[in-house]
DNA sequence: TACATTATTGAACAGATGTACAAGAAACTG
DNA sequence: CAGTTTCTTGTACATCTGTTCAATAATGTA
């Protein structure tokens, strides 16, 4: 059983209309009616497909997340996540976020709700659960996986979140550089010794 | 020039009437009509206040920030960030986010907009910032400061986020025991050797 | 205390939200 | 193709938003 072709249409023309409202007006300012004008849907269609504006855009995200997943997981990452191999890594995920920079801007904003941010932290965080399980590390220590993924996970997206405040000035090589050598730091605030 | 005592009694009010109705309801939940009604303001007066519910709540933020700094700037913290040093910091930070943890549960939370989430995390990368700065430390390494610093200071909130999203179930000191852990990995996603 | 200043109120407005329901239109199914 | 199912539409309603304005009340000050 498929979708219903009313259904696609709608959703469809809702779509396209967010878009064509986003290149001049910010996502938060986006009403359901405005939407809905734009589109030729009726308000209460709408309500019938979404709760809101954030669930249309949303789809956009899963498109995203998706690239992203994709851009993470093709083979030669599955080697592990050792120093000397984190750049190419990383490049390709920073090369992601270079390339819908125009949808990290939204999700970064100040006015959006954290719901988008959590997807991409959730998403991110799936990635180094699995790397850690490939990798099966320090079994000795006594560390809450979930503690050091998220600590791991948050670190990446406030490196991403930099970014995007800079306003992608950075190139991704430079990034990914940089990241390379926060990482070789040993501890964050170790003194010069 | 001091506030005009009107001013402070409208405020106040609203101010009132945030925290009753937080106690039964989300925050995103409370419409300003609501929140005037149960004040006893006008919605006009409100409106050359606040923009919205969350100018009102920002002021308890401003509170807790403050409380934030006061945890940190204690002053034998001023010592520096060394990895055997950082228990008795971070316990205090720690402490800080339990102590307020309704607020921070009210924050953290999907639908509540990202300003808040910067409040935080500036304020972290403040603190960071003065303690790269009085420690002086990698002049040797190039890594943009800025990279740096979100880095370090994102990681921090990607575990108190673990910790909230596990509600607030880990003591604060099983907390920064894991944090001292998580720090003394050296590459976070070494292979054993 | 009297006066000038400033804040609050109430009323009104156009537009938005979220929900409901009957009537009509479009799509699937045999 | 006909019939049934499902979706969309138009309309309506109570409530909320954000803004304006004149009238009124409270405050600070000379």
């Amino acid at each position: 059983m498929k979708q219903d072709l009313r259904v696609m249409k709608t959703q469809e023309s809702l779509r396209n209309a967010l878009l064509t409202l986003l290149k001049t007006k910010a996502l938060d300012s986006i009403s359901v009616a405005e939407l809905c004008r734009l589109a030729k849907v009726n308000r209460g269609t709408f309500y019938s497909h979404y709760k809101d504006v954030h669930g249309v855009f949303k789809h956009y995200l899963e498109v995203i997340v998706e690239d992203f997943k994709k851009a993470y997981e093709e083979p030669y990452y599955r080697t592990g996540f050792r120093i000397q191999y984190i750049r190419p890594e990383m490049i390709k995920i920073f090369d992601h976020v270079n390339r819908y920079k125009s949808f990290y801007q939204i999700i970064f904003h100040q006015k959006i709700p954290m719901m988008y941010y959590y997807l991409l932290f959730d998403t991110v965080r799936k990635f180094m659960y699995e790397s850690l399980e490939n990798n099966h590390i320090n079994p000795e220590l006594e560390v809450q996986m979930d503690y050091l993924i998220s600590y791991q996970a948050n670190a990446i997206l406030g490196l991403i979140m930099e970014w995007n405040r800079q306003d992608y000035a950075t190139p991704t090589e430079e990034l990914s550089k940089q990241l390379i050598t926060i990482l070789s730091i040993n501890s964050p605030f170790r003194n010069k010794e």
